[in-house]
RNA sequence: GCCCCCGUAGCUCAGGGGAUAGAGCGCUACCCUCCGGAGGUAGAAGCGCAGGUUCGAAUCCUGCCGGGGGCACCA
């Protein structure tokens, strides 16, 4: 019996007592069962009586016994005990329990996935850093939890397309130019120039692809360099990217807005919404319609288009590109954007309830041993992308990004992320993973072959070790919905070490499974193997939602 | 001044209104000649402060304190 069978049984008993006439409420769309902390409180447990007491007015233990009586009579349901202010404590019965693992095995590589988002399609833009340098790692925490992010939208039905926004027009553009030509041709780093280490070898890699360069007039060569230097930057990151696990569907150009007329069909779009004005020589958009606490400049007086011209242009675009719902994944520095984005998309006609959603996530600050390193891309002091990866592998670095909540600044420690030990959680998921991936491979070298489902006694699953394991496996697609919802690809991560690996860890301490020397097979072997085929499963795809491999040996 | 995020164990972090607030590291004491010990068991140790809402608050609301980040006709 999965947890989702449960909710479903408790709330046939609700509506069976209410259609009995014993209880006056209105069902509750959300009838749900959980996991209680404390063991002695069943395998699950529900405070749906507390939560209908009031409305029916009736003390809470008295609906409890009621609704306790009724679901005594489920299939599968051992006991359930009216505990506490009127808490329902369920316990399964054995042969119930075993059927998860029947259930995991059934769905396979598509245990955990649902249907909340079927039909929708999804914008989703992360990582987007300025193309004037190297991925840096306040960037990678981005492109960690976004493709997690995006992961988890397509677990959940939704069709997602994962964009970086190109930011290739503007003045930080000029000024990489100017420092590569400047690095190419042995002068200074201009004055708010890029003088990192990089500068260099990349000027030389614009030199290896156009060679005459320095020998054009040097507006031309100037302006060879923005155009190489820019697909030289692109090609670094896209690589570094690529090699972190980490594909975008779209690189979506700042500058093409204009060139292709989305500028001024969001400039027309805008008007037509009746909520551009002009003053002072400039083009205004009222964002003080909705919401935003001033106006803001589209055009300038001196006849240029602000950034936020580009937002907006950017965003209609993405719009009448068929998208349902913009995610924008930002920085905290960017946290002022939120409200006039969303009047944004409000002055286009939209609900932004509906079509944006901004999500803000709180920088890294990055440590070694314990000190912080300062991070700046002009002057050349950081951390990259590549660093990261070399020191710490890319699963290491991908999961230890996505294993925190964004809403919490985070500190990076190089050091301990580096440390192949067991300070490092991903080790102890893996390792689990690798385990059950050694017990079925030391079984078919033993010639045990992996046993189906429909041959296999699972009642036979009766030790507290393993209904600890089936239990933390059905947990699995109600872990991955709610993450989902709350964009909170942590909790898969979290989930994983806390309850699916510790629960193998546990299990593979007290069970054992195959024979050793010249012992007979046991009759739980069969069962146990396909526990740990389960358990892999889980393991390997919620190791995947985070872009993390589940290696068969470490 | 205004806005956003955070404040939970010595450290790094979980904790969607529910029962005794969890994990890893570190610390203390144990277990293993066994399918891979990168394990397991036990212990010490914590919700910044003050109010409020609620049958019930780490969680929701208000104020204060502390830390971080923002408030351009910059990009």
């Amino acid at each position: 019996m999965t947890p989702d069978e449960l909710a479903a049984a408790l709330r046939a008993a609700v509506v069976a007592a209410v259609d009995a006439g014993e209880l006056a409420v209105v069902v509750p769309g959300d009838v749900a069962v959980e996991r209680p902390k404390n063991r002695d409180h069943g395998d699950y447990a529900t405070s749906i009586a507390l939560q209908l007491a009031k409305a029916a007015g009736r003390p809470p233990r008295e609906v409890a016994e009621l609704l306790a009586a009724r679901l005594r009579g489920a299939d599968g349901v051992a006991s359930v005990e009216v505990a506490g202010p009127g808490f329902l404590n369920v316990r399964l019965a054995e042969a119930a329990l075993g059927r998860v693992a029947v259930s995991v095995l059934a769905a396979g590589a598509s245990y955990g996935r649902n249907d909340a988002l079927a039909g929708q399609t999804v914008n989703l833009e992360f990582v987007s850093a300025n193309p004037t340098g190297p991925v840096h790692v306040g960037s990678v925490r981005w492109a960690a939890v976004g493709d997690a992010m995006a992961r988890l939208l397509e677990a959940s039905g939704a069709k997602v397309t994962r964009e970086y926004y190109v930011n290739d027009a503007g003045v930080q553009i000029d000024r990489f130019a100017e420092s590569l030509l400047a690095a190419a041709s042995g002068g200074p780093t201009p004055e708010d120039g890029y003088a990192g280490e990089y500068v260099g070898e990349w000027a030389q890699r614009v030199l290896d692809r156009e060679p005459g360069l320095l020998s054009l007039p040097p507006d031309d060569a100037l302006e060879r360099f923005r155009v190489v230097g820019l697909q030289v930057a692109l090609d670094e990151i896209r690589s570094s990217l690529t090699e972190f696990g980490v594909e975008f569907d779209v690189w979506f150009s700042e500058a093409s807005l204009t060139e292709s007329g989305a500028v001024d069909r969001a400039l027309a779009r805008l008007r037509e919404q009746g909520h551009v004005f002009e003053a002072d020589g400039a083009v205004w958009l009222r964002t003080t319609d909705f919401g935003d606490d001033k106006d803001r400049v589209l055009v300038k007086s001196d006849g240029t288009g602000t950034y936020f011209l580009s937002d907006a242009a950017y965003y209609v675009d993405k719009r009448a590109r068929g998208f349902d719902r913009c995610i924008y994944m930002l920085g905290a520095d960017h946290h002022g954007y939120v409200g006039r984005l969303r009047a944004l998309a409000a002055c286009a006609g939209d609900d932004p309830a509906r079509t944006l959603e901004v999500r803000i996530g709180q920088l890294v600050n990055v440590l070694q041993a314990g000190q912080p390193v300062k991070m700046s891309k002009r002057a050349g002091t950081m951390v990259t992308l590549e660093d990261l990866v070399g020191m710490t592998g890319v699963d290491a670095a991908r999961y230890t990004l996505a294993r925190s909540s964004s809403d919490t600044t985070m500190d990076l420690d190089v050091e301990l992320v580096t440390r192949q030990t067991s300070d490092n959680p991903v080790f102890y998921v893996q390792y689990a993973a690798t385990r059950a991936a050694s017990v079925l491979r030391n079984a078919g070298e033993m010639g045990i072959a992996e046993p189906s489902p429909a041959d296999v006694d699972l009642s036979l699953l009766t030790h507290p070790r393993e209904n600890e394991l089936l239990l933390a496996l059905g947990e699995f697609p109600r872990v991955v919905a709610a993450a989902a919802e709350l964009r909170e690809p942590h909790r898969v991560a979290r989930y994983l070490e806390e309850s699916v690996a510790k629960a193998a860890q546990r299990f593979w301490d007290e069970c054992q499974v195959l024979p050793k020397g010249d012992e007979e097979i046991a009759a739980t072997t069969a069962p146990r193997l396909l526990l740990w085929r389960a358990a892999r499963t889980v393991l390997e795809n919620g190791l995947g939602l985070l872009g993390v491999s589940a290696p068969e040996r470490m």
